[in-house]
DNA sequence: CTATCGCACTGTAGT
DNA sequence: AGTGCGATAG
């Protein structure tokens, strides 16, 4: 034992006895039911430092994780305590882990080695193409759908040949008009084997299958993993069940760890009967409970504890705190998203001021990510740094994936999305029809497109014939380079040959210069990369670093020790804490969303979701929500979110609504029209026609859903001017805005605050349309 | 086959 | 808002 380990034994006295007790019960099935801010992780931290302790070997424990942030922060725990002895454990989130695992067994399952990971932008391109093959109607059969019920289904474990045993799910396609999805399932699925490739959902399910398929291989990893833990078990879905189960049959040493209160991910199939099945499935099982908080005041454990009593369906439990009973939760009013936005930023100034606090010790959260724009803006003239998680990552720019789609191709040539992708760009004569005959041709002889553009039927093509050889050469001298070179000299060859820096390099506009800046510094990731080397000490080829960033977030490569609010969706902050915390966008419609409501009807899912956003707070909760609404110029919402009234009137205040310290100013047409510069360098130039206005988003009427907000009365509505006063059913009076585009006048109605400033504006095009 | 432009669509979360 | 697609001209 070193003296890292002989250290922890000590640690082990900080813990309370209930925590003490969930570390030490090493043998046999295990449940540990974590209450928010109960010292979870640590509890995990210590436990697998206990097994290593009592001479467990750690090349034998298995550790599963969620996301990768919380494999991250578990890995950098654990080697603090045991030291390097944790370099031997597995540990990970489910799908990096399976799908290290699939490389390795990959041909048993006819997979290549290097198989591709198809993203979910990758996945719907396929659906997309599949459909169009199958003259499916693409406004019944919807991408985005489709893939979700495909999602749906594999997280099932339900195959191709057995989709339609289960007739409700044949009925429900009847009604939606989907009678086909079946086949396309089959034929997707097919797909996605020629090219070699795996999506999300196949890293579950093809590691389900190769555990079912291959007991010798069930067995080995059975052996291997005798050892099992399980973070954020609630959030576990069917497919992951059922392969846990498999590994965990012969040992049971399994230790699963969750709060089912915390359960936010129902709505892409985990359940909750995962842990409330635990027990049948292990009935010699032990259950521990960790109930004191140490991270919230009084009132926020309070004031949470009681709000989540609401949902019925809950395993009993206590949370409780011996913290001080701190500050009630503050509500705010403001008008709309930028007055929110600026209430926040003005907020956050003055906490820092008064309290002397740091940045990074806030954190502002939101139900979706399209919340964050108002936030940046207000915070960016607050000058206060800030970092946003989520959203557009690096890795789906579209620069980003063309190189990587090279990259992909260079390792696995029958992938078809990225050979579509790339084999036209950069341009070089290539085009629709030359492709559609490989297509054919492809399909005919269910062949991959590679296996048909790297043979005799080359000559069938015709004039283009020539250029899509030489694109065929190029892959081919890529792959040449790959047993010789490093990863990096090989991304490097293939960006300059392949014509992309070079194309990048041309577009002297900003937005080019910025793509070829992206490049370059995903090349520089790569060099990074292809210099350390694995946890075997091999140095990292360019296949592993592919399946290492197909997995990987922008949210995963965080800057320690910087100084910035933290600004992120409320899903990602579980498992996360902050001194203060906001949490914008209180509104029915938005959170609870409509969708959970309108589809799925789960209200105790939106609660569970409130539940961990106010619990991620130590000192402080801010909660605040707009008056109106809009999404894509459209209102969404002008109600108080109905959670505001559950949270007992004990702990909260209403605040007055927002005043703000700017001074009263009239709105004046003119006036805006020449303070308004535009943002953009291109539209400066004159490459757009903007508007005259800023923050104006005109929409369409026509097609757009006459709303409570846009169906003013006003008979007139086509004579309106510029200028002119309206009359407007729910927000009262109004000014017409207007804004020169090409071909057609576009109008605005903008309302006005107590003051005279600008605070509501109702966008339209072409209001003569209306009928 | 390519370039350009206007139009339509999007819409919850993360691997 | 941003982006992808299709129509159209070159």
């Amino acid at each position: 034992m070193n003296k890292e380990l002989e250290s922890s034994i000590d640690f082990l006295k900080e813990l309370n006895p209930a925590q003490q007790d969930a570390v030490k019960e090493i043998e046999g099935p295990v449940m540990i039911i974590a209450g928010a801010g109960s010292g979870k992780t640590r509890v995990l931290t210590y436990r697998i430092a206990y097994m290593l302790q009592h001479k467990i070997d750690a090349f034998h424990i298995l550790s599963l994780t969620f996301t990768n942030k919380a494999a991250k922060e578990m890995r950098h725990r654990i080697e603090k305590v045991v030291g390097s002895e944790a370099r031997n454990l597995w540990m990970g989130t489910f799908h990096s882990v399976f799908a290290k695992i699939l490389r390795i067994e990959a041909e048993k399952l006819g997979y290549p080695k290097a198989f591709t990971i198809y993203d979910t932008d990758d996945a719907k391109k396929l659906l997309k193409t599949i459909i169009e093959e199958m003259a499916l109607d693409s406004a019944v059969y919807k991408p985005n759908v489709i893939y979700n019920r495909i999602s749906q289904a594999k997280n099932a474990l339900i195959f191709p040949y057995e989709y339609y045993k289960d007739k409700e799910r044949e009925a429900s396609d009847q009604t939606s008009g989907m009678s086909k999805m079946g086949e396309i399932y089959t034929t997707y699925c097919q797909r996605c084997f020629k090219a070699g490739a795996m999506d999300f959902d196949d890293l579950l399910l093809k590691m389900y299958e190769l555990l079912q398929k291959h007991p010798k291989t069930l067995e080995h990893y059975q052996h291997k993993f005798q050892y099992i833990m399980v973070d954020e078990y609630q959030d576990t879905n069917f497919s992951q069940y059922m392969i846990l189960k498999m590994l965990a049959a012969v040992h049971h040493n399994i230790c699963v760890v969750g709060d089912d209160a915390q359960s936010i991910y129902a709505f892409r199939g985990a359940t909750i009967r995962n842990i409330l099945n635990f027990n049948q499935e292990y009935p010699e099982m032990k259950t521990f409970k960790l109930e004191q908080n140490y991270r919230s005041t009084q009132t926020i454990v309070k004031a949470a504890g009681e709000l989540i009593k609401k949902n019925k369906e809950q395993i009993e439990k206590n949370v409780w705190t011996e913290n001080t009973e701190g500050d009630k939760i503050k509500i705010y009013k403001t008008l709309t998203d930028n007055e929110e936005g600026k209430l926040v930023a003005d907020l956050i100034f003055d906490d820092k001021m008064q309290h002397q606090m740091y940045n990074k010790e806030f954190a502002i959260l939101y139900r979706t990510n399209s919340q964050s724009r108002a936030l940046e803006e207000a915070l960016r003239k607050m000058n206060i740094a800030y970092r946003i998680y989520g959203g557009m990552s690096f890795y789906q720019r579209k620069e980003i994936k063309d190189l990587i789609a090279y990259l992909r191709l260079v390792l696995n040539p029958n992938d078809e999305i990225s050979l579509d992708r790339v084999i036209n760009y950069p341009v070089r004569g290539i085009g629709k029809t030359t492709m559609e005959k490989i297509r054919v041709m492809a399909s005919e002889q269910n062949k991959s497109l590679w296996e048909i553009i790297d043979s005799n039927d080359l000559l069938k093509i015709g004039a283009s014939g020539n250029k899509v050889r030489e694109f065929v050469m190029l892959i081919k001298s890529f792959k040449a380079e790959l047993s010789r070179k490093s990863a990096y000299d090989v991304a490097y060859r293939v960006a300059k040959e392949s014509g992309i820096l070079k194309d990048l390099y041309e577009d002297k506009t900003v937005e080019g210069m910025s793509r070829f800046e992206n490049v370059e510094e995903l090349l520089n990731g790569i060099k990074e990369f292809s210099q350390s080397k694995d946890e075997s000490g091999e140095p990292i080829t360019l296949d592993l670093y592919l399946q290492d960033i197909a997995l990987l977030t922008d949210a995963d490569k965080d800057v320690e020790g910087d100084d910035k609010v933290t600004l992120m969706t409320i899903h990602a902050a579980k498992g996360l804490e902050f001194p203060h915390v906001y949490l914008v966008g209180m509104e029915e419609n938005l959170f609870p969303s409509q969708m959970a409501l309108s589809s799925r009807n789960d209200l105790e899912e939106e609660r569970r979701l409130f539940y961990v956003a106010i619990t991620r707070a130590e000192r402080k909760v801010t909660l605040s929500f707009a008056d109106t609404r809009f999404r894509f110029g459209q209102l969404i919402s002008n109600e108080p979110s109905r959670f505001l009234e559950e949270l007992p009137a004990e702990y909260i205040h209403f605040m007055t609504p927002v005043k703000t310290n700017l001074p009263p100013r009239k709105f004046n047409l003119d006036q805006e029209r020449h303070n308004f510069k535009p943002t953009s360098l291109k539209a400066q130039l004159g490459g757009h026609p903007k508007p005259l206005l800023p923050d104006i988003n005109f929409k369409p009427l026509h097609k757009a859903q006459p709303t409570e907000a846009t169906s003013f009365e006003a008979d007139n509505t086509d004579t309106l001017e510029a200028g002119n006063h309206v009359e407007h059913q729910r927000f009262g009076k109004g000014l017409v805005a207007a804004m020169e585009g090409k071909g057609s006048e576009r109008k605005a109605i903008i309302e006005f605050d107590q003051y005279g400033r600008k605070v509501l504006i109702l966008r339209f095009a072409k209001l003569k349309i209306v009928e």
